[in-house]
DNA sequence: TGCATAACCTTAAATGCTTAAGTATCTTCA
DNA sequence: TGAAGATACTTAAGCATTTAAGGTTATGCA
């Protein structure tokens, strides 16, 4: 198989492959159970995470957070705004930008979301000891490390000033 | 922070949220190596790869082995004839489905995609040490696991009849 | 034989993400 | 002070994926 043109070890091809594979499980099955409970995508709620651990926020501020491009913002934030649970206000002190926070509703949302959450939360517990999941913890972020490291093309970081509550 | 409406131990937390990170950041430093190289995403590979593996294979085949759902094959499958990278013809023992193979330029990005790889491989290989990489297979499986067992809803599996060389 | 059911594919609508390019508003510094 | 550059957001185009629903063809069983 692969006539000759494989030079690549199986093992680290798995990595890649099972990598995929598992974090498209946990969001669907995320996804689902979030559909259900509250009618939002899990990557809704975790914005809504994020206004709710700093109070407020520009969008920049929730793409550092959530590690992606700003321009996935905007139409998150048009969904948002459209489901009534944020509201945004230009900052006063830099005309460019949103101040963005949760509505009653935003709030209420996100604690209905609990239990969809300690859900997915339970599936890795059950799967995994204690101490397999700080080893996995330690790998996860290995692995993130030496891909940014590589590409620097992801400016962001300065991880650790959010502690997400889930997922976010 | 999240006051009083946190239940979830920030562990588990970090898990999904790493899982997702990871997964994506991996995600996009294989496109755009591949985007550079040959002009094709991660996904569009991994298809060429299922169908060099198989020498030919139906849509719902495809499927299976890259875990995604059949109206996911589709558009890709328009894409790569488009690209003239693989060919179709009715299966004449089932009219229902299509026998999809490589045309020789779907071969030749193939081989093109090696150094690409090869280099993706090396940034997981050069994180993590050859026991780590074990692990962390071993772990990965066991959330996938964890994740179909949940919920259902992925029928698919039987997954070690194919031997990915890549990612696929 | 024929009907119900299942399997393979497609379509439609929605979401979420990327890059690349553009607009508007700061900031800096010569 | 005023132009060059940086920063915040938006827009456009494209890809990948999911549900949900539908068409066509096989299959199995009464």
């Amino acid at each position: 198989m692969f006539q000759g043109i494989c030079v690549i070890t199986a093992r680290t091809a798995r990595i890649y492959h099972w990598l995929q594979i598992a974090a498209h499980r946990a969001r669907v099955v995320s996804d689902r159970n979030l559909a259900s409970a509250v009618g939002l995508s899990t990557a809704q709620v975790a914005v809504l995470s994020v206004l709710l651990a700093n109070n407020s926020a520009s969008q920049v501020e929730v793409a550092r957070e959530l590690k992606l491009r700003e321009a996935a913002i905007t139409p998150m934030v048009a969904r948002l705004l459209g489901k009534e649970l944020i509201v945004r206000q230009r900052d006063e002190s830099d005309r460019r930008s949103w101040r963005l926070s949760l509505t009653d509703a935003g709030k209420a949302v996100l604690q209905a979301a609990q239990q969809p959450f300690a859900r997915i939360n339970r599936i890795v517990d059950s799967a995994l000891s204690d101490d397999e999941i700080d080893r996995f913890a330690f790998l996860l972020a290995k692995v993130v490390e030496a891909f940014d490291k590589e590409c620097g093309a992801f400016e962001d970081d300065d991880t650790e000033g959010y502690e997400a509550c889930l997922l976010a």
